[in-house]
DNA sequence: CATTTGATATATGTAGGACATATCTACAAT
DNA sequence: ATTGTAGATATGTCCTACATATATCAAATG
């Protein structure tokens, strides 16, 4: 067998901490054993000695998890399982700075997709209150001529507003994650082109439009991002 | 002041260890000082140094953020700062029985929203290879009678494979993460309903259809589910 | 001279001990 | 019944020591 081959053939043995073991272990052994929320772990020391391996393994195994979420640790009483904040991670990870390229790219869509699919949950829960309140940003804009700055909190506002409306928590949050992303790619742009629809007139849908009426809208509205994509 | 008023006002004090203090002031300082991934951070003892911890704690912090991915470390060389995987984390956190109902329902709707949203994406990178390959999974479904598993995974494969054609590696990896939260809460449902539109029906207006055309239809195949929504 | 081998220094990975601190339990004091 | 005290226990933090991998450089080998 020549040289190249066994070079091809072998790979780089794992790399794997005790702790990122450890780590796995302990999610592994939650989840076969069925913990739910607020059921008792055994202690650090038990937890080392079962697993054998020395107590600054299993706390930073521990430490991560708490990171997660997972787990809450209290002085004496130990440690219980928890919900985890699932957005929460995330959010510690979403840098524009440390993000590759490509993955900035995706999430620019991704957030496109969310918009475009909003429509049905967003009028099965839009009120009035919402939809003045929503006016109220898209007409504060209209004036024009207040700067860059002011321009971006503004469209930053309303879409968001948008999210709030639709009483999903959850997608609120994540779409507020996703917005450092999308003024990113948004900044590399040269010339920023603004689509034909405008805040107002999506306003205008709400009040009195359809479902149908309103993705169209949305899509003349973000028309513009849609076009540069590949 | 009555006595109520003031348990009111006073939240418990902050609980925050050494490491999540560390943790954060580290996650800060990568990203007030522009490190960019690649760049080398100084060694654990140093920043125990500088931070005026013990080396114990600095690992548990830089065993979170190795966790997140945002760091790598190698024997001698030092750590480095390296692009994360942004799904990474969140993958650890999904799991159903672990999550709050409120925030399962978000996801599920999450994921309705997505599908909604996909159309304008899908038209433009869809390819014919893609779309016989859709065909073949949803005609295979088509004979009926072929159990309970058979259906969930030929469902799950349409789906993702409807993903996968977008060619957006990112959502792709996200809807894969939200099946088992979509598989969860459907099997919650007594009475598993099928929407008027098949899966058949979408591949044909994937073929000679419009995007409107298609999301129509794919409101149609989802209306059980949106029907449940409130 | 080029390549390989070997020695050394260094940063991380792991172990184990020690002590501080918070808090649960139980019991005593008022 | 509330408050105070004491002991037990699990976590939080620090420290020391050593193993291990590897970058660097020197030496050896052809």
């Amino acid at each position: 067998m020549a040289k190249t081959d066994l070079i091809k053939d072998l790979g780089p043995i794992s790399q794997r901490t005790m702790a990122d073991v450890v780590e796995k272990e302990l999610r592994d052994y939650l989840k076969k054993k069925l913990f739910k929320p607020g059921d008792a772990l055994p202690s650090e020391l038990e937890l080392a000695d079962a697993l054998g391996v020395s107590r600054n393994v299993v706390r930073e195994a521990l430490s991560r998890l708490r990171m997660l979420g997972m787990i809450e640790t209290k002085k004496r009483r130990g440690m219980i399982l928890s919900t985890p904040d699932i957005l929460g991670s995330f959010e510690r990870v979403l840098d524009p700075l440390i993000i590759d390229d490509s993955t900035l790219q995706d999430i620019f869509e991704l957030r496109l997709t969310l918009e475009m699919g909003l429509a049905d949950i967003l009028y099965l829960r839009k009120k009035k209150k919402d939809i003045a309140e929503l006016e109220a940003i898209a007409k504060s804009q209209d004036g024009g001529g207040k700067g860059q700055a002011f321009r971006i909190n503004n469209e930053i506002a309303f879409h968001g507003k948008i999210y709030q409306m639709t009483g999903n928590e959850t997608l609120m949050r994540f779409q507020n994650m996703l917005l450092p992303i999308f003024g990113y790619v948004i900044s590399l742009e040269k010339v920023p082109q603004i689509g034909k629809v405008s805040h107002i007139d999506l306003v205008n849908i709400l009040k009195d439009g359809t479902k149908e009426e309103f993705r169209e809208g949305m899509l003349e509205h973000l028309k513009p991002h849609f076009n540069k994509l590949k």
